[in-house]
DNA sequence: GTGAAAGCGCTAACAT
DNA sequence: ATGTTAGCGCTTTCAC
């Protein structure tokens, strides 16, 4: 920068200011000093900017794995809001791994960032003392209901369950399943089945519990759908924990001629792209990923209940 | 870390030692400055030791889109790698938009990253002289065959596509089409496509070419192909840019009553999990995203040829 | 093995 | 609007 600050003959924090707040430089100086930026394709060094004024415009995201579609497209889309804001996102995945949450809200909030983004309220002792130590404002995503550290945008899985349940039991399906990838590492599925396993309870109803062992694995969902329906033949409707879950679910179904949703009705969630032309349509539960975006913009409503609503009916 | 020093009594200079090479530092010292560290919550500052050191852990990571699963499991198995190695992902994505990453380019290198990863060879003029000026490693990605930046390491697009031509040739196909998410966006997609093409011709056949519009489009996908199919009744195989595109056209030519493979073969192109559970299973080709994660070990071949030889021949 | 001193390249008062 | 000055919190010599 003093290197700049020299050839355009002005002082190093004319140049600074330049970088910072360009329209409180004169424009003749303003002028020069672009120019030398450009003369000697000058970058900033962003860490010392950092260090001196103790802010960065880094904000950290953790999430459980980036390759659930969505996931991925929370961030891509958190990533577009916050760009335009002039913010990076430092992207962590825990794997669904506490620890490894833990060791990333550390190595994170070691680069002071502007802001933190978590998934979720699940958050070992030693991240919650770390979080409450650091004064930045932090986000819980993807969940709703519990109280959080600071501000939480998401949506009650328990009542997206709930819905799910009781939109299958106004269309008549008292015997259910729900077909999930791991409890232990995708909590907020469990939710959703507990929400859907009460709603069903209380319309009179049963519902068969499968869990994957694996991550996300479209074969082993059809594996686990035709055992159950061997062991549980009066199974009428199966809500699935994700759409790829369903797609194998589906699949599954036409292999043993069971058609849907008159023999077997199928729910899914995540209203991927694919589900729209499924054969059937699949019914899926759209979550409101896209709109968590807002937060950039302090739009933070942690009433987005309603968003749960949006189950696609296709079947 | 003054502060911590202060409380195990000790110079600063020490306390940065024992965090940095702690055995280098006596075990009397050492257990004094973690206890201290312990009791204050210590956590470092990264901005200011990068300063003072100027570099950083940081590798940055520029893909098109987190949202395709080949990427972001690539993006995942880079990260998995790198972490155990001390480092830390700046991911960038650039929307498929050359502007957009020059200018991640510039503000992943104002960190002082360690390294960087590109995807494609495909760079900005300025993109290249930023690159050229910047003594780190970097890693071209996603793509084998021509001359990289520095290191290369992926598989030729166009050898994918001659390999697939190659393959359906042998199964008696010779009236192609070939079904692709934009070229605009998708590069290595039509990589894919001329290679395809070229091997086609070589034997003799035919390839007709049907982009779609937006994103990675399920419906899209299958309007295309049934449009494709009008025109040109003759197609018996179809190559798919990828699988999602290809999972559209299985269920279009479900819906339209033709069978797979006899009436139309479908090939896809990412092996994802969903793959080996469609009707039929679906052929793809598994691109080797896991593997290139071994740069990290330094282990950087680019002869990685062999991989797009990964045919699953399902259909 | 340990400590003192000198920066790393910026930003943020403050004075002009 | 511009320049001067004093750090930001570390790492890195270099003595000891």
């Amino acid at each position: 920068m003093s290197e700049v600050a020299q050839l355009a003959d002005v002082s190093p924090s004319t140049v600074s200011l330049y970088l910072r707040r360009p329209d409180e430089v004169s424009s003749r100086r303003a002028e020069r000093i672009q120019t030398a930026i450009d003369r000697l394709g000058y970058l900033p060094n962003t860490m010392a900017g950092g260090l001196a004024s103790s802010r960065s415009n880094i904000i950290g995201v953790i999430v459980p794995t980036i390759t659930f579609s969505f996931f991925s497209e929370t961030l891509e889309t958190l990533e577009k809001n916050l760009r335009t804001a002039g913010y990076q996102l430092l992207i962590g995945n825990t794997e669904f791994d506490a620890s490894r949450e833990e060791e990333l809200i550390r190595s994170i909030l070691s680069w002071n960032p502007a802001g933190l983004v978590l998934t979720g309220f699940s958050h070992s002792r030693k991240s919650v003392s770390l979080l409450a130590k650091s004064d930045i404002p932090i986000i819980e995503m993807w969940d709703y209901g519990q109280e959080g550290l600071d501000m939480v945008v998401g949506f009650s899985h328990h009542t997206c369950g709930r819905l799910v349940a009781e939109h299958l039991v106004r269309h008549g399906y008292r015997h259910t399943a729900f077909l999930s990838t791991n409890f232990q590492r995708d909590i907020r599925a469990r939710e959703r089945y507990l929400g859907f396993r009460d709603a069903i309870a209380d319309a009179g109803g049963s519902v068969v519990l499968r869990e994957l062992t694996g991550r996300s694995n479209t074969a082993e969902a059809g594996d686990l759908l035709r055992h159950m329906v061997d062991d549980h033949p009066e199974t009428q409707a199966v809500f699935c924990s994700n759409d790829m879950v369903a797609l194998g679910a589906m699949f599954e179904c036409r292999r043993q001629g069971w058609s849907i949703p008159e023999r077997l009705a199928i729910v899914g969630f995540g209203n991927q792209d694919f589900t729209g032309s499924t054969i059937p349509p699949m019914t899926t539960v759209e979550p409101p990923g896209k709109r968590s975006a807002n937060i950039s913009r302090g739009c933070c409503s942690t009433d987005s209940r309603e968003m749960t609503r949006q189950i696609r009916q296709r079947g």
